[in-house]
DNA sequence: ACAATATACATCGTAGTCTTAGGTATATCA
DNA sequence: TGATATACCTAAGACTACGATGTATATTGT
C-alpha cells in the first residue's frame, strides 16, 4: 500500500540489484554469499540485499542466461555456487550502467541538481 | 517474474515516484496531469510516470498527509484537484533528496565509480 | 558436550509498486 | 461527427523486495 513515510532508502533500491550483482562479478567470478557482502563492503553498509532477493536473482539472471555457475565443494565449510560472467553479462552490464547514468541525470533534473549524475567533464 | 533481459529504464525507475511528485510541487502548487508532464519535461523525456502511478501515489501522499488539495472547477475544461505542499511535505522532501544522494552515490561506488554520485564542490 | 556464531545455500508468504488497459467527462478543431 | 487534448480515477496482473524459515558445515567459546 505504497507507505510514503518509510525509510525511502527502502523504495529507491527497487530495480537495482541486477546491475549490482553483474558489476562485483566484473571483478571476477564469486559466490552468492561473498556477492551480498561485497555490495555491502563496497557501499559502506548503505546497500544490502537480502538473501530473499539476491538468490531469486541469481537464478534468473542465470536463465537468461548472464551469468554461469557451477557448484563446488569446499575442503572446508559448506559447498558453494560460482558465478562467473557470460559474454552476454558483460553487455548486459555496460548497458545497464548507460542505463543507470540516464535515470540518476534524470532524477537529479527534477530534483533540481543540474550537475547531471555522473560527470565524464569535469568543468573548469 | 523479473525479467532481467528487459530494458531497465523500468527497473530502476521503482520507487523514485514520491520524490518525483513533492520536488515538482516545491515550486508550487499544481495538479495530478501537470505534475506528470512536468516531470517528463524537466527529466528531457527520460522519466515518464503513468497515471495508474501518478493518482494512486498522491492519494498516498495526502493520507500522510505530505500534501494537501482543493477540487477546483474551471472556466474551461475539466476541473482539476490542485495539490499543495504541507510542512511535512517540505520535510519529507528534505530528508529524500539526502536519501537520493546516499542511494545514488552507493550504487555508484559499486559500479566503480569514484566520482561519487552529486559533487557539491567542482574539482579543480 | 553444548551452545552460539559465521558461512552458504534455498524457498515461501506477504506486501508494496508499476504497467497496461479501461472508464468518465469537458472542450477544441477539422 | 469524430479525433485530439485535457483531466480525473480504478482494476487486474506482473514484478520485486523483505522477512522468516529451513538445511547443513565448521569454528569458537564455556
Amino acid at each position: 500500500m505504497y507507505i510514503v513515510g518509510m525509510n525511502d532508502d527502502q523504495e529507491l533500491k527497487k530495480g537495482s540489484t541486477p546491475i549490482l550483482i553483474l558489476s562485483v562479478l566484473s571483478s571476477g567470478p564469486s559466490h552468492g554469499y561473498a556477492i551480498a557482502r561485497e555490495i555491502q563492503r563496497l557501499s559502506a553498509e548503505a546497500l544490502k540485499v537480502g538473501e530473499g532477493a539476491l538468490y531469486p536473482a541469481l537464478r534468473i539472471l542465470e536463465g537468461a542466461p548472464l551469468v554461469e555457475s557451477t557448484w563446488e565443494i569446499q575442503p572446508s565449510g559448506p559447498s558453494r555456487r560460482i558465478y562467473t560472467l557470460t559474454e552476454a553479462g558483460h553487455a548486459k552490464l555496460a548497458a545497464s550502467r548507460r542505463s543507470w547514468q540516464r535515470f540518476s541525470s534524470a532524477v537529479n533534473a527534477v530534483l533540481g541538481d543540474t550537475s547531471g549524475g555522473t560527470p565524464h567533464v569535469q568543468p573548469a
